[in-house]
RNA sequence: GGGCCCGUGGCGAAACGGCAGACGCAGCGGACUUAAAAUCCGCUUCCGCGAGAGCGGAGUGUGGGUUCGACUCCCACCGGGCCCA
C-alpha cells in the first residue's frame, strides 16, 4: 500500500530549517558515509600492522555470505547485517578490536541462470549485482572494513579455493590418529611397511607394497584420498544439465533451483569424503554455542545409528548345506572388509535383537549382488504373490531374470522420495534365491524392493516384519511369515491383541496380561496359518523383552542387542557397527560458473593433481557458457568447459593431459571465506598464521590471548558471533565445518571449529495478496477499503508469509531511505521485535522510531537556529539516576543482542529529556553515545554539534555508576490471594520479618483480612509479600 | 508420521517463577493555531459499578498439574510455522 507520508512532509509548510527530516537525514548520512570512507574509520589493522593495538582483545563478527542477486536487497535482507553492525559498533566502543566485513558469494547456479536469461556473461551480471549491493550496503551505514571485502569469483580468491581442494585431495584419514594427514605420509608408511597395503578391492591377496605394480599402488593410494572420483548413483537433473547434492534436491524430488525433476543415475563424479568426519562433526558440536534446534538438525542430518553388521549366507542352490559355511566362519572369525565370499550378504541393522524375526531379505533393486544371485528358474512351489505386481510388469510368466530387469526399469523411474513414501503400496519381486538366517538357520527368500535404498547402509536389509512398519506392510502384502520376537508392553497388547480376540465369543479372559502374551506368542508361530487366534495388525517397533530368540530370550531388547552382537562376533557372523545417514559430498557440477578443478587426467583416466605453482586454474572465456539441458534423464552428460577446446588439453613435461571439465559446487567458495577476511591480500598463504591465530583463537578462561589451541583452556574457537538464517543449518554449516577440520588436521588453521557462536535471525514477513486465480499480485498496489482488499479494483485475498519475490510482497530499503533515512530504517528493523523472531513488516509503524530520532535531535539542537540547546549545569539527581539506569539496562540488552528493548529504554529516557528546557550535557552525551551503534549518522552529527571533533566510532560506551543504580526507597506489592491489595514503601534490603509486619499492619490489608484466617505469609525481601488466607 | 519452535490488548511487542501489557503504532480527548499539519499533555486489555478520584471482577490458545505465587516450569490437547521423513 502506498504510503502518503512523504507528500505531506515535503509540503513547504513546516518552516523549521533545522528539523530532522528525511531530507536532512539523507544529507547527514551521505556526509558521514563519505567521511568514514575518506578517514578509513573502519579500517581494522591485523597484528603487526600499523595502528594495531595489541592491548585489546578481539571479536570476529560475521554475517552469512550474501549471494548478490539481480533483484537487489529488500528490507528482510539487512536485518542480520544491521544487527551485527550494531553489535560490532558497540564492541568497538567497549574496548575490543573488532573484525567485521562483508564479501560476496558469487559463483553458482542462480548467477549463471540470471546470466543465461539476460544473455550476458555471468561475470558481467555478477559484477553489476555486486556493485548494486555494495551501494545499498554503504547506504545503510554498515561499519565494515571495506578493504577486506572480496567475491568468490575473484581469481585471487578462487585460487585459494583450488589450493584447499588440493590439500583435501592430497590427504587421507588416519583412523588410528583420528585425523587427516598428508597423502605423502601414507605413501611413506606403505613403503616402509608401517601401513599394510591389504585392500579388499585392489589388493585382496595382501601382496606386499614393493611387489605391487604401479597402477595398483596408485589405485590404493587414490582410494584413501579425502577427495576422489567415484562411479556412484547421483542426483542427475537434466533440466539444469548438472548433478546435484542430496541437499540441493527438494522433498518432492526436484531441484531446489528451478524445480526440475531429478533422477538417479550412475555417473563418475567427484566426492568429498565428509563421512570420515561424522564422529568429530557430532562430538565437537556439543561445545559450540549454537541454538539447540540447529544442533538437532545437524545431528539428524548426520543420522548416526548404532547397531550391527551381520552376514547372511546366500544359497546358490536349494540343496546347499550351509553348515559348512557356518563352521568356516566360526573358525575364521569376522572380517571387517567387504565379505570375502561371493555368497555372503552383509546388512546393517539397528536392531540385532530382532534377528530371529528376520523372515526374508530385501535388496535395493540396483544392488550389484542381485545379478549374481538371481535364479535361472522359479523354485518349485513359489508363491505367485511373490512375483509382484507393478506398472508395466510383463504379463506372461517371466523368468526371475526378466522380472528383475522389468522391476529395475520401473524403480529407476522413481525418485528416492517417491520410493520411501509409506502411504503407498509396497512393490517388489522375489528373485528366486534364498539366504540363511544366521541365528536360526532358516531358509528365507530374497526380494528386491524399491523401499530399500542403495544409499543407506549396505543397500540390503534383513526384514523383520513383526517389528518394522515397512517390513510389516511388505510381508502382509507378499504373504510372508511374521514372527514376533519382542514381547510388547501391556498397553500395546491391550490395544492390539485384545480387540482382535474379542470377536472370538469371549473364550479367553482379556483382562489377564499373561493370556494376551501367550496369544501373541502363540500367534507368532502360526500367523501365516489359517485359524490362528490372532493376526497382527500392526508392527511393534519399540523395545520389550525378547521372545522366540533362544540366544537372548527374556532379556530386555534394548540391552539384548549387545548380547546378540557379542554372540555374532563369536560365531564370526557379525560385529557391532555404526551407520550414518550422511552421504559423501558430491562435489562436481556440470556447469560453467564455478571454480575449475586443479585436476588433469592422464591417458589412463587417472586424476592427477596440478602443482600448487600451477594455480590458479582460471575459468576459460567461452562464447557459449550455457549448460546442455534436456527432458531426457538418459541424455549424455556434457559440460560447458568441454567446449573450451584449447583449454581442455594441457601439456606437462611433454605429456598431454585432459582437464577436469566439471566445476566446483556453489558451496566451495562459502566454505572458507571467513578465513580470507582475516588476511585478504596474502599471496603466500590462504591466511597468514599470525592473523589467523589472533582472530580465530578464543581467549582462554583466564582471559589471555593464546598462541595455539588448547582443548583444556579454550573454547573450540573461531568466529565469535555468526549471524544468519536457519536455512543454512545443515548445508553450509556442515560443509564449512568439514573443510575447517581438514585444514585444522593438516595444520593450516589453529582451531578445530570455524564458528564458536551462532545466532539465527528470524525472517521479515509481510502481507501478500492473491487474486481469484490464486496468483500473487503486487502487494504495494493493493488498497484497503472497509476491511476488504482490492488490486486495480478487483477483490484479492490477504495472506501472510516470508518477504520475497515469489509472494510479491517486498519493501525495498531504498524507499525507506527516501522516506525516513538509513538511521530510521536501522532503528526500525531492530525495534520490530527480538532478533531471533520472525516478525511482520509494517511500514506505518516506522514513523514511531523516526519521531524518536526527531525528538533526540530536538533535545540537543534548536530546530529554528540549528544551535545546540544544552546546558553545562549538572543534571538533577533524579535525571542522573534515570540516565544511569538506562545505561545499565542498555548495556545488559546489548550483551544479549536485545536491541528492541535497548531502544525502548532509550526512548523512555529521551521522553524525560524532552520535558526539560535545556538538556544537561551529561545526559545528552550519554544519549548520543548509546545511540551511536544503532543510528550512527545522527549520532556522529550530534556528537560533532556537542563540540567533539573526532568520530564517535571509538568513543567509550557510557558506563553506569553502581551507586546511582541503588534506590533509597522501593515499592513492595502486598498480595492477598494473589491479588495486589496494597503497596509498601521500604528501604531496599528490608528483611522478611519487617516486611511481614509492615504488610500485616497496613490498613487496607487489615480491611481485607477482616474475618479471615491468615494461613501463611510469604515475604521475599525486595520482591513482594504474599498473604495466604 | 517423528523432531523442534511459537500462540499475550485493535496491531508490533515487554515482563531473573514475584505488580501482566514497558516501549512503539493505531485510536480517543485536550493545549497551541483563524484553521490544519507539526509539536506538546493526557487516556487507551476486557466487563461491571461510579459524576469523579476510584472500586470490583475476568484475563497471557484450551484443559489439567507443580508452587505461597505460573505468560514463565511439567503433562495432554487445539492452532500456526520450520526441519526431517
Amino acid at each position: 500500500m502506498t504510503d502518503q507520508t512523504s507528500t505531506s512532509r515535503t509540503q513547504p509548510t513546516a518552516p523549521t530549517p533545522h528539523r530532522y527530516t528525511a531530507e536532512l537525514a539523507g544529507r547527514i548520512e551521505a556526509r558521514w558515509q563519505d567521511h568514514w570512507e575518506q578517514h578509513r574509520t573502519f579500517h581494522t589493522p591485523n597484528p603487526g600492522d600499523k595502528g594495531f593495538d595489541s592491548a585489546k582483545p578481539k571479536k570476529f563478527i560475521l554475517d552469512m555470505f550474501p549471494y548478490p542477486s539481480g533483484a537487489g536487497l529488500h528490507v528482510g535482507h539487512p536485518l542480520g547485517y544491521i544487527a551485527t553492525d550494531i553489535y560490532a559498533r558497540y564492541l568497538r566502543m567497549t574496548g575490543w578490536n573488532v573484525l567485521h566485513t562483508m564479501g560476496y558469494d558469487a559463483f553458482g547456479l542462480p548467477a549463471e541462470q540470471y546470466a543465461v536469461q539476460t544473455g550476458q556473461h555471468p561475470r558481467i551480471t555478477t559484477e553489476s549485482n555486486i556493485a548494486t549491493m555494495r551501494v545499498q550496503m554503504r547506504r545503510l551505514g554498515l561499519a565494515h572494513d571495506p578493504h577486506r571485502s572480496f567475491a568468490t569469483t575473484d581469481v585471487d580468491y578462487y585460487r585459494w579455493t583450488q589450493w584447499i581442494f588440493l590439500q583435501i585431495f592430497n590427504a587421507w584419514y588416519d583412523t588410528d590418529r583420528d585425523k587427516a594427514r598428508p597423502i605423502r605420509e601414507l605413501i611413506d608408511d606403505l613403503e616402509s611397511g608401517d601401513h599394510s597395503p591389504a585392500h579388499a578391492q585392489f589388493n585382496p591377496a595382501g601382496t606386499p607394497w614393493a611387489d605391487l605394480p604401479e597402477p595398483v599402488r596408485a589405485d590404493i593410494v587414490d582410494s584413501y584420498r579425502l577427495a576422489q572420483v567415484a562411479e556412484m548413483p547421483v542426483n542427475w537433473c537434466p533440466g539444469l544439465g548438472t548433478v546435484l547434492a542430496n541437499e540441493e534436491v527438494t522433498a518432492e524430488g526436484r531441484s531446489e533451483r528451478g524445480n526440475f525433476p531429478v533422477h538417479k543415475r550412475l555417473l563418475r563424479q567427484w566426492v568429498m569424503r565428509i563421512t570420515t568426519y561424522c564422529e568429530r562433526l557430532l562430538r565437537d558440536m556439543d561445545d559450540l554455542d549454537w541454538p539447540e534446534p540447529i544442533k538437532i538438525m545437524q545431528r539428524n542430518w548426520i543420522g548416526r545409528s548404532e547397531g550391527a553388521e551381520v552376514d547372511f549366507l546366500a544359497l546358490s542352490s536349494l540343496d546347499d548345506d550351509p553348515s559348512r559355511w557356518f563352521a568356516v566362519r566360526k573358525k575364521a572369525g569376522w572380517t571387517p572388509d567387504a565379505p570375502p565370499e561371493d555368497m555372503a550378504i552383509r546388512v546393517f541393522t539397528t536392531r540385532p535383537d530382532t534377528l530371529y524375526g528376520a523372515t526374508y531379505m530385501v535388496f535395493a533393486p540396483e544392488h550389484p549382488l542381485v545379478d549374481r544371485l538371481v535364479a535361472d528358474a522359479w523354485p518349485d512351489g513359489t508363491n505367485p504373490r511373490w512375483k509382484g505386481s507393478f506398472p508395466d510388469r510383463p504379463t506372461r510368466d517371466p523368468s526371475p531374470r526378466e522380472l528383475v530387469a522389468a522391476y529395475r526399469r520401473y524403480a529407476a523411474a522413481k525418485t528416492d522420495v517417491e520410493r520411501q513414501e509409506e502411504s503407498n503400496e509396497k512393490t517388489g519381486v522375489f528373485i528366486g534365491a534364498f539366504a540363511v538366517n544366521p541365528v536360526n538357520h532358516e531358509r528365507i527368500p530374497i526380494f528386491i524392493a524399491d523401499y530399500v535404498l542403495m544409499g543407506y547402509g549396505t543397500g540390503a536389509i534383513m526384514a523383520v516384519p513383526a517389528h518394522d512398519e515397512r517390513d510389516f506392510q511388505f510381508a502382509t502384502q507378499f504373504d510372508l511369515p511374521i514372527i514376533p520376537v519382542v514381547m510388547p508392553d501391556a498397553m500395546w497388547l491391550e490395544a492390539n491383541v485384545a480387540p482382535a480376540v474379542r470377536t472370538d465369543d469371549g473364550l479367553v479372559d482379556l483382562s489377564n496380561l499373561t493370556v494376551l502374551e501367550s496369544i501373541y506368542r502363540y500367534s507368532a508361530e502360526h500367523t501365516h496359518e489359517h485359524g490362528g487366534l490372532y493376526e497382527l495388525n500392526e508392527a511393534f517397533s519399540e523395545h520389550g523383552s525378547a521372545i522366540n530368540s533362544p540366544v537372548i530370550d527374556g532379556l530386555r531388547t534394548d540391552e539384548a542387542g549387545q548380547v546378540m552382537t557379542t554372540y555374532l562376533q563369536q560365531q564370526g557372523l557379525g560385529t557391532g557397527a555404526v551407520n550414518y545417514r550422511l552421504r559423501d559430498w558430491l562435489f562436481s557440477r556440470q556447469r560453467y560458473w564455478g571454480e575449475p578443478f586443479p585436476i588433469v587426467y592422464d591417458d589412463t583416466g587417472r586424476p592427477i593433481a596440478l602443482d600448487e605453482s600451477d594455480l590458479p586454474v582460471e575459468l576459460p572465456e567461452l562464447d557459449d557458457y550455457t549448460p546442455r539441458t534436456s527432458d531426457d534423464p538418459d541424455a549424455p552428460v556434457t559440460t560447458p568447459l568441454g567446449r573450451a577446446e584449447e583449454w581442455t588439453h594441457v601439456v606437462i613435461d611433454g605429456k598431454t593431459y585432459t582437464r577436469e571439465l566439471s566445476t566446483m559446487p556453489n558451496w566451495a567458495g562459502s566454505c572458507w571465506y571467513y578465513l580470507r577476511y582475516l588476511d585478504p591480500d596474502n599471496n603466500d598463504r590462504l591466511v597468514g598464521r599470525k592473523a589467523e591465530r589472533y582472530w580465530m583463537l578464543t581467549p582462554s578462561k583466564s582471559g589471555e590471548m593464546p598462541t595455539s589451541y588448547d582443548p583444556q583452556t579454550c573454547k573450540l574457537g573461531g568466529v565469535d558471533l555468526y549471524v544468519g538464517g536457519v536455512e543454512h543449518a545443515v548445508l553450509h554449516l556442515l560443509y564449512a565445518r568439514f573443510w575447517h577440520k581438514v585444514l585444522y588436521d593438516l595444520g593450516h588453521v589453529s582451531t578445530p571449529e570455524p564458528f564458536q557462536c551462532l545466532f539465527n535471525q528470524g525472517y521479515v514477513q509481510a502481507h501478500a495478496y492473491t487474486d481469484e486465480r490464486g496468483m500473487y499480485v503486487e502487494a504495494s498496489e493493493v488498497e484497503e477499503r472497509d476491511g476488504q482488499f482490492f488490486h486495480h479494483g478487483k477483490p484479492v485475498t490477504q495472506e501472510y508469509g516470508k518477504m520475497g519475490k515469489s509472494l510479491k510482497n517486498v519493501a525495498t530499503p531504498d524507499d525507506i531511505f527516501h522516506e525516513y533515512g538509513a538511521d530510521t530504517l536501522r532503528l526500525y528493523e531492530m525495534y520490530m521485535g527480538p532478533l531471533e523472531a520472525s516478525k511482520p513488516w509494517s511500514t506505518r509503524d516506522i514513523i514511531g522510531v523516526h519521531r524518536f530520532l526527531q525528538r533526540v535531535w530536538r533535545t540537543i539542537v534548536n530546530e529554528e537556529t540549528g544551535e545546540v540547546n544544552i546546558t553545562d549545569e549538572p543534571a538533577s539527581d533524579a535525571l542522573r539516576r534515570a540516565v544511569h539506569k538506562t545505561i545499565a539496562g542498555v548495556h545488559d540488552d546489548m550483551e544479549a543482542l536485545g536491541f528492541n528493548t535497548a531502544i525502548a529504554k532509550m526512548i523512555e529516557l529521551n521522553n524525560k529529556l524532552t520535558a526539560l528546557d535545556r538538556t544537561p550535557r551529561e545526559a545528552a552525551e550519554a544519549m548520543v553515545t548509546m545511540l551511536a551503534p544503532f543510528a550512527p549518522h545522527i549520532a556522529e552529527e550530534l556528537w560533532a554539534k556537542l563540540g567533539h571533533d573526532s568520530s564517535i566510532t571509538h568513543e567509550p560506551f557510557p558506563v553506569a555508576e553502581a551507586a546511582l543504580l541503588v534506590e533509597d526507597q522501593i515499592e513492595i506489592p502486598v498480595m492477598v490471594k494473589g491479588k495486589v491489595r496494597a503497596k509498601l514503601q521500604v528501604a531496599p534490603g528490608t528483611d522478611a520479618a519487617e516486611l511481614e509486619e509492615a504488610a500485616m499492619s497496613h490498613p487496607r490489608i487489615c480491611e481485607f483480612l477482616e474475618g479471615k484466617t491468615v494461613r501463611k505469609v510469604v515475604a521475599v525481601p525486595d520482591k513482594m509479600v504474599n498473604i495466604v488466607v
